[in-house]
RNA sequence: GUGCCCGUAGCUCAGUUGGAUAGAGCGUUGGACUACGAAUCCAAAGGUCACAGGUUCGAAUCCUGUCGGGCACGCCA
């Protein structure tokens, strides 16, 4: 265990005993990495507490202190009620010698999290836009995986309603045209150069579609289109190394008539009225503005009420936190979905909906404006085969979700710190050059050598190593992942400062197996970290 | 107009569920390779945390207002 948890746990341990009336001990225990001046970490509780008591703070900050009784730190008291822990040389050396990175929750329950995210319509390629939430979708899932949480993720696909209508008629012009037959394109179709592609893989595949009148062939032809269009998007994300535990299809709702059932529901719980032909949800007696439409004027449901029964269904399979990561532009949506759950009588709070900001991609200092409609776009696809996988994951996942991001091509193609991932990469690679360039067999106790860790720097690395477990903790209680793309960082500038300062080959055994396995360490903390981005630690550049 | 997000160094961004003296990188200027990889390191310069109030032991962080930028406001999905 970091020290950290321990001190975390020790914490605990002291206020409950301190104080065993209060009810949530835990939502006291805060703990930060101190200011280097003041010690190694710094407990905050006693103020805290202090609002929470009417207590003076100091006061009980010395009782807590006084708990400790620990010889493995020094503690200080300093106003108004800050405690101050500073770890002693020798603790420094246990913790390196002991430092393994293990699950938080291991023997504890493991909540389950279902992560819904990506979930693009079917009718094209993806953007930037997509890779943004499939970076960081993907990067929470394994950070909430190696926290100890049981997580599954899932695609919702849009494969029903006008969207696909109009897809598909817009593939049915383009086979007329390339079969040089007349044809009206739809108003407001896909003008995509891609939309051709997907025309010709159908001629190629059912030549009987170019005698017959296309038209009677229409569902034939939208599942076609849909199954290539889906595996298109699937190929592209698995090229950026992310997969999905399942794919829900929206059809799926409409072919096992859950729709109507899921009106029925509402309608029987008084939730419904009608107007103006149309069927309308009660949104606004709860969190929405306004009421929203569920069946239209013309009887067919609304994606809301699609979407509803979904929701319903997922529900149904019974995780403990369902989080869905949406674009900022759906933000509107999120009052009338969970005013929807309410009316359902569901617990809306299990429903995390994680909203990111847009990413504008520019290419030699000019915005590139997308637009699927008219075709103008820079697909997944091409940014992947132009900067490659990892610098467009670490790029995406390396800024908070609840920040518009702005993407350079040029910039991201380039090795220099304006393209940090190297600068984290360099480091695992030197430290890898160093344990090919050790002749000597490396002892199985090397962890025995910590105890001649002694130089202030070295001493350093060490603390930071332990902030691992800090920041895993706080990334995933924000359901922030880029924290710990901070650290690495952090982390990586401490080795390299190190790196120039001390040789770790060295005439001196005990040095070098000391240093080696300091590095080794940092190493296994760096190789976790891009772990969590799917990226691979380079040995050589 | 209404709702949500954002505003920190010339640029791109960190900044601990409010905590102690606001930090990195890029760029600029100067310096360090006869030692494990110089894709590195060291140093200098660079700030009214958009602005104005408020809350409290303490505010870049929370609240209110103003200004500036982005997004959304369909019986599309």
């Amino acid at each position: 265990m970091s020290f950290y948890n321990h001190l975390k746990e020790e914490t605990l341990k002291h206020i409950s005993s301190l104080y065993p009336d209060i009810q949530d001990p835990n939502s006291f225990i805060e703990i930060q990495i101190s200011n280097p001046q003041y010690g190694d970490y710094t407990i905050l509780s006693a103020m805290k507490l202090a609002k929470y008591l009417k207590e003076s703070p100091i006061k009980i900050a010395n009782k807590i202190a006084e708990k400790f009784s620990d010889d493995i730190f020094s503690i200080q008291v300093v106003n108004p009620g800050f405690i101050n822990i500073s770890l002693k040389d020798l603790t420094l050396q246990n913790i390196l010698r002991d430092f393994s990175i293990k699950p938080f929750l291991n023997n504890r329950e493991s909540p389950k999290i279902l992560i819904e995210y990506v979930s693009a319509n079917p009718t094209g390629p993806l953007h930037i836009g997509h890779g943004r939430w499939a970076a960081f979708g993907d990067s929470l899932n394994r950070l909430l995986k190696d926290y100890g949480f049981n997580v599954q993720t899932e695609f919702y696909v849009n494969n029903y309603g006008n969207q696909m209508e109009l897809f598909t008629q817009s593939i049915i012009a383009r086979m007329k045209e390339l079969l040089k037959q007349d044809f009206v394109f739809p108003e407001g179709g896909y003008l995509g150069e891609y939309v051709i592609d997907i025309a010709n893989k159908i001629l190629n595949k059912h030549p009987i579609l170019t005698k017959e009148e296309q038209n009677l062939h229409f569902d034939l032809i939208k599942e076609e289109a849909l199954n290539i269009a889906l595996n298109e998007q699937k190929e592209t994300l698995n090229n950026f190394g992310v997969n999905f535990d399942s794919f829900f299809f929206e059809s799926k709702l409409h072919e096992e008539d859950k729709i109507n059932k899921i009106v029925d529901i509402l309608s029987s719980k008084n939730q419904t009225y009608r107007k103006d032909g149309a069927l309308w949800l009660k949104t606004s007696d709860y969190l929405d503005n306004e009421d929203r439409v569920l069946i239209r004027e013309n009887g067919l449901p609304t994606y809301f009420a699609a979407d509803i029964a979904y929701h319903y269904e997922k529900f149904k399979r019974n995780f403990d936190i369902y989080i869905n990561i949406w674009g900022t532009d759906h933000h509107g949506y999120i009052a009338r979905l969970k005013s929807a759950l309410k009316a359902l009588g569901l617990p809306e709070e299990r429903l995390i909906i994680l909203l990111g900001q847009l990413v504008n991609l520019y290419r030699n200092k000019n915005l590139i404006r997308m637009s699927k409609r008219t075709g103008n776009m820079i697909t997944l696809k091409d940014l992947l085969d132009d900067v490659g996988p990892d610098v467009l994951r670490f790029y995406l996942a390396s800024r908070s979700l609840n920040s518009t991001m702005d993407f350079h091509i040029e910039k991201a193609k380039e090795v220099t710190m304006d393209n940090p991932l190297y600068y984290i990469q360099y480091a695992c690679a030197r430290i890898s050059s160093i344990e090919r360039n050790i002749a000597e067999q490396i002892p199985d106790n090397i962890e025995e050598y910590s105890k001649y860790i002694e130089g202030a720097d070295e001493l350093e690395i060490i603390k930071k190593i332990d902030n691992f477990d800090f920041f895993r903790e706080k990334a995933v209680r924000d359901y922030e992942p880029y924290y710990l793309v901070t650290y690495m960082l952090d982390l990586s500038r401490l080795f390299h400062i190190y790196y120039q300062k001390c040789r770790i080959i060295n005439d001196e055994k005990t040095v070098q197996w000391s240093r080696l396995l300091l590095i080794t360490k940092v190493h296994e903390v760096l190789s976790k970290g891009l772990s969590y981005l799917h990226i691979i630690p380079l040995e050589k550049m």
